[in-house]
DNA sequence: CCGCTCCTGTTCATTTGCGCACATATAGCT
DNA sequence: AGCTATATGTGCGCAAATGAACAGGAGCGG
């Protein structure tokens, strides 16, 4: 059964009883009518409409098509107010990809969205492989460092995060204070990646040897908490820091060690009202976030 | 919502995930279902797809559009095989106008024939005005005298009812019987029509004087009800006379007393198997009907 | 009985929409 | 890194679908 718009043709002239009125109903002209229901006909085998020169009546056929194309006219039309009206309201689902290391930050924001928008469900999204805006796999996405010039991606600053160099307390009192020339003897945490693209861990491969690298982790969450643990001097957001006081910094920060922070979205749903919210939401929140 | 085309189109590239693999599936060009889209979701002001080199996937709105169609699209499905299967099997409903004074000879013949085939609903329509078969108004027409020669029609010749002049034992024994000279001393029934179509009408019409006629009734059923009653002398159908032993002969049959009935069908319904197979049923019941 | 109106149906000119070919981009494989 | 298969996207020529005009029929009212 191809060829919809035949049916929807049919279905008008079973509704009104003429190939006029149906013309009128559709905005084509009569004869467009007429050859839509011929052609449907002649590929059916079978008469939808006994024809007389006072209109068509549908046969049980047209009144079964009738029945059927209601249903469907009825469906189509939801639907589009339905599509229409999603543009404007905030509902559905919200995606958001972030780095892992943020989601203390980002949750009780996330939250306190959901919270002005009941009907709206959130998936955060924090894995190790990229997920990418131009499959449609998030809304909005957070990311580091130098972006690729994804040409149908808006980006946009978020904010600038700066990291620390700290040990715990309990490092300090067995390995005693960093300076510039006992690096040799002190313990480090760093990245499973051997070419990280972070700034800070480049310094940290640069400066430190190998062989002083004593704890490798593939998330910033899990390097924390080995400093945390005391297995080394590693790299902590500085807001991260804070929210605790056993931590203590060993190296005053270099300019190298800020790490900008971006808000993506696709340029398709970049205009939706629900992606505008949750970026403007978010763009307020930042304001108290204990960063900088 | 017009054009369900491009509804149809956006629903395989959104159950298949490719502009490809929906033209194939549509046989047309993906340059076809690239300009659908484009236009579908224009007109509709919201993205239906996130556009990638590797395909298309659907937005929240895409997904919703995929649900809906897939109804539709299974619906139109079956809608094609019933109307494709209707016309090979006797169901659905037989509308069958006559007049009402054969109903004695029809109704039997009928329920037959519903015995063979128990999906079917029949509607017997008997009344004062053509039902008529352009407008789909019944399937098979029974109908009496000189046929109109309307060109969609399809008119088989079915029996030859023979009239009979008749009056009831009871009229007969006060009345005496009827001759060519007592004419003026009888009482007829007669047709409430002021200029009948039916021949023998006619005759009674030109023949006997407005005077004698001291009943007229507007059906041959009610006709005959008065004949029996003993309120005069009335046609009554050869086979008719034959079921009661109340009726005699009052004079012998005439050329013009005969009345062709005809067997119509429309054009467009004739070849359908459910007209077919009540036609040919109607065909062989007739020989065993107790006419000519 | 005649004219009026509304309907279907057909023919012809026009245009919209289609297919084709080519350009371009990406993921995966060797 | 290059190569290939498989995508999307776009300009162009053409055919099929469309719209305009006209003919023909049926019902309705004066």
């Amino acid at each position: 059964m191809d060829n919809w718009d035949e049916i929807r043709t049919a279905f008008q002239v079973a509704r009104l009883g003429t190939v006029s009125g149906a013309a009128e109903a559709l905005g084509v002209h009569h004869a467009t009518v007429i050859r839509h229901i011929d052609a449907l006909e002649g590929r059916l085998g079978a008469k939808l409409f006994q024809r007389h020169a006072r209109g068509y009546t549908a046969t049980e056929a047209g009144q079964d098509l009738l029945a059927v194309a209601g249903q469907t006219d009825d469906q189509f039309t939801q639907l589009a107010s339905r599509i229409k009206g999603r543009g404007d309201e905030v509902t559905g689902e919200l995606i958001v990809t972030s780095l892992g290391a943020l989601s203390p930050l980002l949750v009780p924001t996330i939250a306190d969205f959901q919270e002005r928008h009941p009907d709206l469900r959130v998936r955060l999204i924090s894995d190790a492989r990229l997920f990418r805006l131009e499959y449609g796999e998030a809304h909005v996405a957070i990311r580091a460092g130098k972006l690729p010039d994804q040409p149908d991606n808006i980006v946009q600053p978020f904010f600038t995060q700066t990291l620390k160099l700290v040990a715990s307390k309990g490092y300090v009192a067995r390995f005693g204070p960093l300076s510039g020339d006992n690096v040799g003897e002190h313990r480090f945490v760093g990245s499973t990646d051997e070419t990280p693209r972070a700034p800070y861990f480049r310094w940290l491969n640069e400066t430190v040897p190998t062989s002083s690298i004593y704890f490798r982790a593939s998330s910033m969450v899990a390097a924390k908490e080995a400093v945390l643990a005391g297995v080394g001097i590693g790299f902590v957001a500085s807001w991260d820091q804070d929210r605790t006081d056993d931590l203590v910094e060993m190296l005053p920060p270099l300019e190298d060690w800020t790490a900008k922070i971006w808000l993506v979205t696709h340029m398709d749903l970049h205009r939706t009202a629900k992606v505008q919210t949750f970026v403007r939401h978010l763009k307020e929140q930042v304001a108290s976030w204990p960063v900088d």
